[in-house]
DNA sequence: TTCTTTTTGACACAAGTTGTCAAAAAGAAT
DNA sequence: ATTCTTTTTGACAACTTGTGTCAAAAAGAA
């Protein structure tokens, strides 16, 4: 699952409104809205004031939404992305 | 090694002047000096010109300099860390 | 229906990226 | 040392992309 179905299950599952989330992002809720939905970026710090605000885990969370930048990178190079992910691998 | 010097290093073994690559990709040799200092990035359909005007291994290029793309998402991660790191410090 | 929540599209603004130019710096050759 | 070529730099405008807001529509709940 990507982070933006991610944050809108724990969501769901805690009964909040994005309302809160868009308070707590300081935005409005059109733009939480499309965050929900993918079509806005979520910054890491953003990332950690909606663990907070969800009481989620932070890593975890903020492990996915890594996850999912890394996938945009490759997902039109499939591939190479392999080898790439060897070598990246390696200067870790 | 990086992107940007590989193609250095690569280019300077077929003891080519940038002008040639600069004249394959279009662009002007400052530019082009650029993409070697990794001052300015390089799209993949670049890369493949690269590798030919290179005569280089164009699925060892390409998987180089995607492995660049995913090394600087993830080097943006480990500053959210040091960040967090930072405050959770701030607070003990 | 009415109230709340969510989604959409158009828009302006901000921020980042790109390539060029002119000039400086570095290097090679004579 | 001078000349010629190559490489690098900084300033700049053009372009691209991202960001948030607003108003209105759509969806869902009461």
């Amino acid at each position: 699952m990507r982070f933006p179905e991610w944050i809108k299950q724990i969501r769901k599952d805690r009964q909040m409104p994005q309302r809160l989330l868009a308070a707590a992002l300081e935005i409005d809720t059109a733009t939480y809205s499309k965050i929900e939905k993918g079509e806005r970026r979520v910054k890491a710090e953003q990332v950690v004031i909606i663990a907070d605000t969800l009481k989620a885990d932070k890593e975890e969370l903020l492990a996915l939404w890594l996850a999912d930048q890394v996938t945009a990178v490759v997902e039109d190079e499939h591939k190479v992305a392999d080898k790439a992910l060897n070598i990246a691998k390696k200067k870790n």
